[in-house]
DNA sequence: AATAGTAATGCAATTGTGTTGCATTAGAAT
DNA sequence: ATTCTAATGCAACACAATTGCATTACTATT
């Protein structure tokens, strides 16, 4: 999906070791236009890699840290998780359908934010602002309409 | 701290009877003026009238679902409940503390965002916008400064 | 008032997602 | 080879939330 993202170097720079488990993990996950669940990820690395469960979560809660990924919630209690923003990729709003849990991303200008108000006279320590747009897709607006 | 809301009309009005329970969870939610988790709802009801926690849980489902009460995610795997906006209540952000968990409601005016590009141009259906500022508190900072 | 039907609630068990503790394995460094 | 560390596996656990089914409270009808 992306062609100026080398997985291992990604984990390379970031200090960690480029591990098979780790490099299908983020490869898994760069390589879908829309972001995952733990167990979404799981079941796509097992096909080619025995990988315990808990090694997923693991290696997801690193690269969150790192700030390789991102993880977005989703309103319901499952975590989705995407490439996090960077040169390549600006920060994004999400679309998710409350009908079938499919996540989608949504262009960086679609929502316009202005957040001038909040920076200036919030008194706590402000280090992400999530918007998620809830809703039902296309496809679940089709099955709807039988 | 609603003197606008007759919590027992409003359920009448959405056609739902107005129990004690569910006169008192929605008593507890609209007297606080940040949303609540389930537990802490339970906790503050089971004072005054003897529930089980699983009641407490249906009665939020219902009135999600007529509309009285939103579900808001807190980006970790517990719901917090607020009143929905109505005539009274305009829609707002909220911030949560990831720090305590402590979660604020933001002057409706803190963030601006503009969707008409989105409105315009999204094929399915939107139906909620949800804006979670994530950060620390001003209290989780003092006790940081130790 | 008795009866029957429905809605609300209680209780135990279960689910889904994620986490923890501890043992094992794989690699790297000496 | 030996030692050390990081990564992983596996079982048990934690926790919010949900489900199935029994019981209770309420309403309507007779
Ligand atoms: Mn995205
Ligand atoms: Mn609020
Ligand atoms: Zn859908
Ligand atoms: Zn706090």
């Amino acid at each position: 999906m992306c062609e100026n993202c080398n997985y291992t170097t990604i984990l390379k720079t970031a200090g960690v070791d480029a591990t098979a488990n780790r490099v299908s993990v983020l490869e898994t996950i760069g390589n879908n236009n829309y972001p995952l669940t733990a167990m979404d990820i799981y079941h796509v690395v097992e096909r080619t890699l025995s990988i315990n469960r808990v090694t997923v979560y693991r290696i997801l809660d690193l690269l969150v840290a790192k700030n390789i990924l991102e993880r977005l919630s989703s309103g319901g209690r499952t975590a989705y998780f995407g490439m996090a923003p960077n040169e390549n990729h600006l920060p994004h709003p999400h679309f998710y359908c409350t009908s079938c849990g499919r996540m989608d991303c949504l262009n960086s200008e679609s929502v316009r934010i202005n957040t001038e108000q909040l920076q200036k006279t919030f008194p706590g320590k402000i280090e992400n602002i999530a918007i998620r747009v809830d809703g039902i897709c296309t496809n679940c607006l089709k099955e709807k309409a039988h």
